[in-house]
DNA sequence: CGAGTTTGACCGGCGC
DNA sequence: GCGCCGGTCAAACTCG
């Protein structure tokens, strides 16, 4: 996919989608690549003003069903739930169709199995899960009348690495997080350069 | 005391 | 039809 390479920073903004006309056609080209919202320069590992640097650094872009690896995909992992401009860096029609269908998945590497999304979530569960040594616990977005849900779990390869699925899309503003990733051109991998917290 | 977490029970879908 | 499994519920519990 024809995505810029070591150091192209992708600027994800959970308000930034403006409408939410979602999905958008699959093969239109990927906006991030075309380099509208993610002109920020200060990337690449860098730390901008008002960049907050976390433990995650690595993201791994999973289907939904079963966490298969390896497809380059939508390198939105937090906000994917929330902007729906997520997925069109990934041009196969699987990813286009989870974007679609609101459900996303990713793997973050963290100590923290808890990502800080700006979201308030809900515990409601919690299933130890066949192929699976370590437990999956469920999640509700805690905001009313919002129906977005979440899993996570460790992954069964690599207990440094945490899963999380997201399904559905949120109906309200969240306190806001900016996810910074670039890709490492080697791997394909999408990374973690920094957040930012927005003011509420 | 209210909000959030824990945890066993329950339920529905799916494969055999 | 039956059993397994993942997802959800809800009562009890914990914490601030």
């Amino acid at each position: 996919m024809a995505v810029a390479g070591a150091g192209a920073a992708y600027r994800f903004h959970p308000h930034g989608a403006g409408s939410m006309a979602f999905p958008r056609p699959p093969g239109s080209g990927c906006p991030y690549s075309s380099g509208a919202p993610l002109s920020s320069p200060a990337f690449g590992g860098a730390t901008g003003p008002g960049v907050l640097q976390q433990q995650l650094d690595v993201l791994d872009y999973l289907s939904d069903d079963g966490g298969v690896p390896g497809t380059v995909g939508a390198p939105l992992p937090v906000e994917a739930a929330v902007v729906p401009d997520v997925g069109y860096c990934d041009h196969t029609s699987r990813a286009a169709a989870v974007a679609a269908s609101g459900k996303i998945a990713f793997r973050t590497r963290s100590e923290e199995e808890i990502l800080d999304d700006g979201y308030k979530w809900r515990k409601y569960g919690k299933k130890s899960v066949k192929n699976s040594p370590n437990p999956r616990n469920y999640y509700r977005c805690s905001t009313e009348g919002c129906s977005v849900k979440k899993r996570v779990e460790r992954d069964k390869d690599d207990a440094n690495y945490v899963v999380t699925m997201y399904e559905g899309v949120h109906n309200h503003a969240s306190p806001g997080t900016v996810y910074y990733a670039s890709q490492d051109p080697a791997s394909g991998r999408f990374f973690v350069t920094g957040t930012h917290h927005l003011a509420p």
